[in-house]
DNA sequence: CTATTAAGTCAATTCGCTTGACTTAATTAG
DNA sequence: CTAATTAAGTCAAGCGAATTGACTTAATAG
């Protein structure tokens, strides 16, 4: 922002990124793996038996890896397994939804160790502010009760929220105006102390289908999240891919025909909103989650009629999303209950022919990903820790 | 392919990619930016003026760069600019459209050094790639005579194809079946003694407009190449995206609808064979190019009555587009001769809004790109040039 | 019991970037 | 005209992380 030199380079890198990167292979190829001994883990990434020793020795020393007991097997002499401490490492994700918010906070593994969440004011982000902070808050001694060093581990706080970010104007009546226009993450730095960062919801998702659920360990997936909108989470490269401005996967608005009157976006066709219109709910009721998972499981007609609507424009979504990015899979995932969610996939299917469509697949086409109302909140937690843990591009080059 | 370990890990780094990913900053830096001295170059990459002097020290005797005059500019010792020595490496790009093959000689800066065409039977690969080694042979001899040490310069062969590519079948008549069945990479190894690499025509199209057009510098956008079919090329995060199966843009066979009989993959409506269809011309026709650039300079109607069609078609994937990956800008890139192209581009104004239209844009939305019918032959030999320069993730890490 | 296989350590080495002092050469202030 | 200031660039020593190759340890196969 400050003093911005006119030249455009990509920054150099020198032995601490080499290092750097290096401790964040380790940890990717445990957290992928599960346990691997120090042999292994010098095939894996192809660095010296005694590079890897140092750096195991490094990570057991600050916490983050730990070893089990020797192994036997075959000749040799037994190896020694190290896996991750899930203590070693802990993060706060919050999910700003249009009536409520949650909060959690994961370890390093993606296990969820605290969670909070109350109702949000939908038009005055600042007193809804208070109670995220107070959320986060409890959330926070919630954790010094678990683990002592536990501050001094936490590594930063995920924001997710319905995007997409920084638009003109939000005369949508979809969207979150007021939210919009409040500065909060720099009401969230200050009031935490956190390392705060943002995404949108489907990012979120992405990020803990990555971390946890059906994207593990694949490189190129698509993560079609149906909330209260919907969104696309990218994976691209084994990394959540945000565009130029940070809204990529906005899908919502995508509009459903080129052109005419009938030109709908796809968020007034298939998400949790239109069902709720299409059903006369209030969004805001409180057992909301419950009505239509019930509805959904008694195959209420109709629920049943929009399923049917919507899988028709998501099969298209699908077809689209193949052509374009040719993923290995898509995940479809929902803030629905497992109910609604496993019944619109069955709707979604046949699936359009498209270059997916090809031989040697080994993933589905579409999957069904994590149906947890709390999967965002978890995979806000994910990016900070993704931030500080993952190997990346960026994360080996200097500065920031 | 033979012996993969069933772990899953990226590969680690050390000092070799430090000093590789360094040399590519360097290099891409002064294509970006000119000629540059090296406090220049420091502060723009973060390294020290040291560290700087070593490497450029170290291209200068590649015969990479070149030091040019002193220049005085205000207080302090006169800087010494470098700049890229365009002789300091070579690329082959070969081109195989449906009725014909071109190949060029580009060197490190992008200037076309050498170039050769030839026609091509649809049917028949094997005399068809005959036809190909002996247009690179050709020009090779062109190069030779140019520059000395050209084959020890030369980093490689880059193809440019319709794809999509690997397939169940291709029984689609828009396709060239019989192509995709020939071993072909192995038969141009073999053939060239080089190093060869596949992009699919707007993959190509994308790398051009990076190396010498629209998105020289920018990280995030969309390259749109309406040929003989129509696909996308994807520059996200600086580097082409392939996908997971290297088909990634191939929208020429997205549906346009949700479904009915009336769903038609867009390469039947926007593309250069649906307006020789339209206009009942033999796409083999070796005046074709003329053809169309006069008919379209005079406004034909049947010309004009395509154009609305594809641009009506066209605006809404601009949208598509915008909506799924928020690019930084989108450029219109076609084989077609500037007349139409142009047109074309104005057809498909006003655009559609989408959330690309939002305050503080520096580039427009849609630009019209190169629209050299030997763009996609020079994007294709930019692909050795940026695999061996460019920085890129794959390049820090070890083998690969 | 011996040969073989494999995990892991030890100590020396290598290599590219960094550090900090220094040199060179220009402009600006007095 | 001189001295102070600013900036480019060099020099030489140092550092740090991976590498190298010999070695140790400990298992199984025959």
């Amino acid at each position: 922002m400050h003093d911005i030199s006119p030249i455009r380079a990509k920054s150099g890198t020198n032995q601490e990124g080499t290092s750097a990167h290096n401790r964040r292979v380790m940890i990717e190829a445990l957290r992928l793996n599960g346990a691997l001994s120090r042999a292994d883990l010098a095939r894996a990434t192809q660095l010296t038996k005694q590079a890897v020793s140092n750096i195991i020795e490094d990570l057991e020393r600050d916490g983050l890896v730990v070893a089990l007991d020797a192994v036997r097997k075959g000749r040799g002499q037994p190896f020694t397994p190290y896996r991750l401490v899930p203590e070693g490492a802990f993060a706060i994700g919050l999910q700003i939804d249009r009536h409520l918010t949650r909060v959690v906070v994961v370890d390093l593994v993606g296990n969820v160790v605290a969670r909070a969440e109350a109702g949000l004011p939908l038009d005055e982000p600042s007193p809804g502010v208070q109670t995220i902070l107070g959320l986060i808050a409890h959330t926070r001694r919630e954790l010094a009760d678990i683990s002592a060093q536990s501050e001094r581990r936490l590594v930063g706080l995920g924001v997710a929220m319905p995007g997409p970010f920084g638009l003109k104007e939000s005369d949508d009546k979809w969207m979150m105006p007021a939210w919009q226009q409040f500065p909060l993450l720099e009401t969230l730095t200050a009031g935490t102390g956190l390392s705060v960062g943002l995404q949108n919801d489907a990012a979120a998702c992405a990020t803990a289908e990555r971390i946890v659920g059906a994207a593990h360990g694949v490189d190129h997936a698509v993560c079609l999240y149906v909330g209260y909108g919907i969104a696309a989470g990218l994976i691209l490269n084994g990394e959540l891919y945000n565009g130029g401005n940070g809204n990529a996967g906005e899908i919502g608005r995508a509009l459903l025909s080129p052109a005419g009157p009938g030109a709908t976006p796809l968020e007034h066709r298939a998400s949790l909103a239109s069902l709720y219109q299409h059903l006369g709910l209030n969004p805001a009721d409180e057992h909301l989650y419950e009505k239509i998972g019930a509805l959904a499981a008694a195959e209420d007609a109709k629920v049943m009629g929009w399923i049917e609507g919507a899988a028709h424009d998501l099969r298209w979504s699908v077809h689209l999303i193949e052509t374009i990015f040719d993923p290995q899979t898509v995940i479809l995932t929902s803030g629905a209950p497992e109910a609604l969610a496993g019944r619109l996939l069955q709707a979604i299917h046949p699936l359009l022919p498209s270059i997916a469509d090809r031989p040697g697949r080994r993933l589905p086409r579409l999957q069904l990903g994590i149906t947890d109302p709390w999967a965002i909140a978890v995979g806000a937690a994910a990016e900070p820790i993704s931030r500080a843990f993952d190997p990346r591009f960026s994360a080996i080059l200097k500065a920031g």
